[in-house]
This record gives structure tokens, C-alpha cells and sequence, in this order.
DNA sequence: CGCCATCTGTTACGCAGTTCACAATTGTCA
DNA sequence: TGACAATTGTGAACTGCGTAACAGATGGCG
């Protein structure tokens, strides 16, 4: 896809939100939706909203608004929604069976396909409806199974080493639990949840005003 | 304490990656750090850790760098990280299990001291060392318990609801898993977990380039 | 059929946050 | 003790995002 102006990563990081609320709005019945509406729903102004369709074409009609529907499915084709995307999960402990047991992935389309630690003891367990595979397996893991994305919900000292590990076997997203800044090389993508984090930058504003 | 220059927040959420970061190179024994080193960790430049410290007073020493025991009493201080902060979860499904049962969060301070759910069928379940509570215990809760943070774990639908409910009983800070973008009044403190908006703007980056 | 209300796409502008660059300060070592 | 190397704190310059504003397009309605 050619993009004369490089986007910025704000302005992606609000796409989905949009997904989310005019899906939302399509469930409710709505077919055509203006940057207004929008906007009052996601408490932002419209000419944001607009600005930021416009770095990817023109999706809108002057006087209507956007065909709820097209306006959707053309965002779902910029973001890479339309299909499945497959995981897998390294480090099985309490957080990571509540990621394998979690119920919001699947219907957005993001699949576990594996599961992996590298405890012997854990290794064979069962979790969900996987196995645990040690981590041996993971090249394997990659190419057969069409794993793009790695889950990562290790302890913070071992959090590094695994995500080397992941991206060294090809690994191109990286979906990262663990307590740590990660260092990953140009190419691959991190996501951070972080609880703890939001909480202390939180406090900053309880305490205070 | 007086802010001379209103903080900018994404200073204020910069600053628990700086305690993180201070606190690991602690527990390396490291007593004195220049922001140069802290911006290697950090992958960021120097200039930038300097600034966002200048926003709350003078840390370091000219030729010489920050005492790490000094800067991390300091931030904490700011943040107010010293001291305990108590919270209640709603929603004890599959999710809420998991985060009151996750160890990362009273190691920073941050404790878990009531489970409510709307449910009938949970009220009185145990769920970790609680009990679940009816949503009816809320004003108790927080006037009894010192409660001031809510997390919420409830399905999307009701999310919003919940969040009115926890605001109107006095609330400060919302730390939210519901994937939702709540509306709440101004002086309320809200923080999204989200992972799978995470995923679906990491995707724009793994489709293309 | 023409006018009007509506709403987009885009350009221009302003501001907030980041980076730069340097004066000022500190400690070290000859 | 004096010179030098290191590093902070900060005003100035820069950059990029958000907002405003408007020309242009669209459909409805009399």
C-alpha cells in the first residue's frame, strides 16, 4: 500500500477504536454515521476523527457522513482484521492460563494456537484445550502453525531472553505481560500491558488534584 | 505542591518507567546513574529524562549524574508510591479471578481488599482470600475500607454502569478491563487494560512494513 | 430545477512536547 | 591548586499533532 505521508502511530493506535465503536453502532442498527456522532460517542472532536481517515482515502460522503458499513470493512482491511491471527502463549503460571482461558481474543479474530514454558514441569500439562510444549518447540511452532504473534507472560527476569527467543525464530509481534521495557530490533512490533504502570501514573493524580 | 508549569501527563506516565528502571539498577548495586545510562535502558534521550525530572525540581549533580537512592525516594514521593493504595474489584468471571489472584500488584502497594459482583450467584463465593460481596456493600466498602481505586472486570456491556456506580460512591480512580471507553466525570482518574486493541493496531504494522 | 442545510476533505495555523545546545557546576587528577 | 572531563538544568529552536475553518460536494425539499 503506498502512503504518501507516513502515518503516525497515534493516529493508528485510534483506528481501532473507531472499529470498535462503529461496530457497536451497526449492532444498534445504524447504517450512516457523521464525524460528529462519532466523535460525541469516543469523546473526540470530529475534525480528529476526520483527519485521521483522510491519511488512508476518502471514505465519507459530503452532506451524509460514512456508510457505517464500507466505512468498517475498509478499516478492518487497513488494520489487517480481516482474517486470523495466530499466537502463541510463553509462559503458562497464573497469568498465563488466564490469557489462554480469556474469551475477548477469539471473536476479534486473534487465535492461540500453542502454548509453551520452559519448565519440564510444566511442559505436557494441559491448559485450555493445549498442551504445554516446551520450548524446543518453537521453531516448529512458527512454521507450521503460522504463528506471527508471541504472548509473552513470563516472570520479568526471564521476560528479555524469551522475547529474543521469539523474534530470533521470526516472531513479528510481540504482545508483552511481563514487568519490562523490552528491547526488540527494528521490525518488530511490541504491545505492553501493563497494570502496574497505569496504576502508579495513576496515583500521581489521586494523590494530588 | 505547587506546579509552577502544569506536568504534561505523558511526563507523569513516563515516571513509573523511571522508578522501574532505578529500582532494577538498585538491585544491581549501582548507587549513582547519569541520564545518559538511564536513557540506554530507557531507549530514550537523555535530554528527555532531564526535562521530565526538571518539571518536579533538581535531582542531580553537575558532572556526576542522579543518586539512585535519592531520585527513586523523590519519584516515589511524587507519585505517590510510598504508602498503600487499596482498591475493590468488581466482576469475579474467569478475568476478575485472575487479577485478584495476580501476585504483581502488592508488591507495589497496590492491594486488593474487596470483590463485589452484581451476580446473585457469586455473592458469598470465595474468590483468593475474599469473599464476594453484592454491589449493594459498595458505599460500605468504600467508606469502611478506604477503597479509592476500582477495577473492573465485567463484561462490556455493563461496564459503564458499574463505572457510574463506583463514581457516584465516591471513586477516584477507575483501572478498567472491560473493553470499553468509559465516560466518567472530570477528577476521576480512569486507565484502559486492553490488550486487544493492542493487537489490532499491531497488526497495521505487521500487514504492511 | 434551484436553493439550502449538511457534512466531508484539506489546508493553514497554533501549541505542546521533544530535541538541541550551552552555561554552570562538580569532582578528579596531575 | 588549577585545568579538565563529565554531566546537569534550561532557554531556544524545532517538530508534529490537533484544531479551526472553509471550499466543495451531496441530498432534500419546495
Amino acid at each position: 500500500m503506498i502512503q504518501q505521508v507516513e502515518v503516525p502511530e497515534v493516529v493508528v493506535l485510534r483506528l481501532p477504536l473507531y472499529v470498535r465503536a462503529l461496530t457497536q453502532l451497526q449492532r444498534e442498527g445504524t447504517s450512516v454515521v457523521s464525524s460528529q456522532q462519532l466523535g460525541e460517542r469516543l469523546q473526540m472532536t470530529p475534525a480528529q476523527i476526520r483527519k485521521d481517515l483522510s491519511y488512508f482515502g476518502r471514505f465519507g460522503k459530503q452532506g451524509r457522513g460514512y456508510s457505517i458499513e464500507f466505512l468498517l470493512e475498509e478499516l478492518r482491511d487497513i488494520l489487517g482484521l480481516n482474517g486470523e491471527w495466530r499466537a502463541c502463549l510463553v509462559g503458562v503460571g497464573r497469568l498465563g492460563r488466564a490469557i489462554i482461558n480469556y474469551t475477548g481474543f477469539a471473536p476479534e479474530g486473534f487465535t492461540i494456537v500453542a502454548a509453551l514454558d520452559s519448565s519440564d514441569l510444566q511442559v505436557g500439562a494441559p491448559v485450555g484445550d493445549l498442551r504445554v510444549q516446551p520450548m524446543s518447540d518453537l521453531p516448529n511452532v512458527v512454521t507450521d502453525m503460522d504463528v506471527t504473534i508471541g504472548i509473552v507472560a513470563v516472570p520479568a527476569a526471564e521476560a528479555q531472553t524469551v522475547i529474543n527467543h521469539l523474534v530470533d525464530n521470526g516472531i513479528k509481534g510481540i504482545l508483552n505481560y511481563a514487568p519490562v521495557a523490552p528491547y526488540v530490533p527494528r521490525g518488530v512490533v511490541v504491545r505492553n500491558i501493563d497494570p502496574v504502570l497505569s496504576l502508579q501514573s495513576m496515583t500521581f493524580y489521586l494523590k494530588n488534584g
